[in-house]
DNA sequence: ACAGATATGTAATAACATAACAATAGTAAA
DNA sequence: TTTACTATTGTTATGTTATTACATATCTGT
């Protein structure tokens, strides 16, 4: 299990190169201690996701990695964010058909999302209590949850006072 | 506002045929009352997801139209959705990139889908739970939630027994 | 060095979704 | 009922997201 992140970041400020070197350390430590490859492409997708702190396309990856100099085809980006999403690292937005990159990496959790539909900044909650409520009433129709997707859409704190 | 449905359809054994006109005849006053159009091609991509209780991608559908003697280009299948969505009477999973029957159609509300990783039929909740969860969290950092999806993924209890 | 597993390169295509514009049908007022 | 307006449908083309398949390369343990 990755040493947690300090904070959430949401939509906050915060020292942001600091927020993504601690991110990256942080994979690489787990990566090594399980015996992971950490590669090139994987951890330059990584590093863009976190850099952009919101969510992206798999195609606007791939262009990032072409200029970067790696090969431009689809499944080098799906390849590499299989690998980070499997591993927690990074979470698939999936009403964006995008991916960001998760704050507190841990084998299993339930993420919960807040999409600005202005901005376009994604929020991560670890929300605990989420899980419990899923759980609760999952139990009472039997039904056995092994993965779950929370994602509200609205209006960011900055984007909420600017209409 | 449509009259709801007398209970939550999960995955339990209950009466489809009754079922499926029940919530078109809901469908069909709500319609009647609002003035808004149930045509022919509305009214049959209704019916098939009724029927089918589970979600059906958007070409699947655009077949079972084709078949049905309706024009098959994907524009007609996403516009029947599209209404149909928006009125709440069908909701989009986006983890599954498909689209199902609501049970109990109303102008918002916060679903919650269990979907069955091996047979594929969704269940719906209407956990106002996870609209208060959701809320909590997000007025804590300062964000306006206007629509939430919640999906989960798992087993449903028949699909649980026989592994 | 070797075998096996893991990862990458590349081409092609599948699956999901929308733009744009023409044609038609429903609605409401003169 | 003609007219004007709005909503809906038909159709072509294209845009966007994601996977299959197979060849090549790299890493890992023996």
């Amino acid at each position: 299990m990755v040493k947690t992140v300090k904070k959430p970041v949401g939509f906050t400020i915060h020292d942001h190169v600091l927020c993504v070197k601690d991110a990256v350390d942080s994979v690489e430590k787990y990566c090594a201690d399980y015996g992971l490859q950490l590669t090139a492409v994987r951890r330059k997708v990584l590093i863009l996701l976190l850099e952009e702190h919101r969510a992206l396309g798999a195609y606007t990856i791939l262009d990032m990695l072409r200029e970067a100099g790696f090969s431009s085809q689809p499944p080098v980006a799906y390849r590499a964010l299989d690998f980070l999403v499997k591993h927690g690292f990074v979470h698939k937005v999936e009403r964006l058909n995008a991916f960001v990159a998760c704050n507190d990496p841990r084998d299993t959790h339930f993420p919960a999302f807040m999409i600005c539909r202005l901005c376009d900044k994604v929020a991560e909650s670890q929300s605990e209590e989420n899980k419990d409520t899923l759980s609760a009433v999952a139990s009472a129709s039997g039904f056995k949850i092994e993965q779950a997707v929370v994602e509200a859409e609205g209006l960011c704190p900055v984007c909420s006072g600017s209409v």
